[in-house]
DNA sequence: CACGAACTATTACAAGTGTATTTAATGGAC
DNA sequence: GTCCATTAAATACACTTGTAATAGTTCGTG
């Protein structure tokens, strides 16, 4: 089931946050950025309810929500689909494009040396 | 304006077939894959034409239609949400992901340690 | 046990998307 | 000049998304 960027947004409270979430906690947790009001808060998590990217159990007059998706999967799924999508499933245009565009920071450049130095030692 | 995945679709043709293009040879070019209907496709032109995604010149009795945005643009700017939204903004932890998830082929990295080494060379 | 507060569930509604169909216009063939 | 075949424009419609408001339920308190 896909999963809308608002929505993404509440799940996202849940990776930080790791363990169970009353509906308060979450409106709570997003109040400082995100200007939803609690009733829209409310209506997403019944949304990831159903759409089963949230499971939620009775607690007393409330439920609890826990994610049943995990943030990795989603992440590596939304990767993916933008790979094979834009590049025809190649990483190594993905990364040419923001060297071009002169958007690739003097740290990324450090770390992905560091990460190509290794992964030739894991194979 | 924001581009629907199906209006992408449309796109590239365009960025593909270099030109200008009439409703009709936009639906002969995605008569082989994409399943929609000629009607469906001329929606697409024109809300593409209404987002000012591709503009139209009349040419007798149709239009021709040529892409207003490059590729180039637009892949980038996907690109760029993704890691903002998914990644905090760094390439790096992206690839990570693949590796860790081995999903980079043996091709991908090889790639990519020459494309890091031709980095280093332009800075 | 009745009431109010705290939650949940239901309903609303406009904009965007996917997928067309129907209607209107127009240019070429007779 | 009229009619047909093209092509474009307008309209349709259900589903999703963002953004709630309202109605219904249940627990704890007096």
């Amino acid at each position: 089931m896909k999963i809308s960027e608002a929505e993404s947004k509440v799940l996202e409270v849940f990776w930080r946050a790791q363990g169970l979430l009353s509906a308060d906690d979450v409106v709570a947790a997003m109040d400082n950025d995100r200007d939803w009001s609690a009733g829209t808060i409310r209506t997403f998590l019944t949304r990831l309810v159903k759409k089963e990217a949230l499971a939620a159990t009775r607690d007393g007059r409330r439920y609890l929500y826990r994610p049943l998706v995990r943030r990795e999967d989603y992440v590596h799924e939304q990767s993916r689909k933008l790979i094979d999508q834009l590049f025809d499933g190649r990483i190594t245009p993905f990364i040419t494009q923001f060297s071009e565009r002169q958007d690739l920071s003097r740290d990324d450049v450090k770390e992905l040396k560091r990460l190509i130095a290794k992964l030739d030692d894991d194979r």
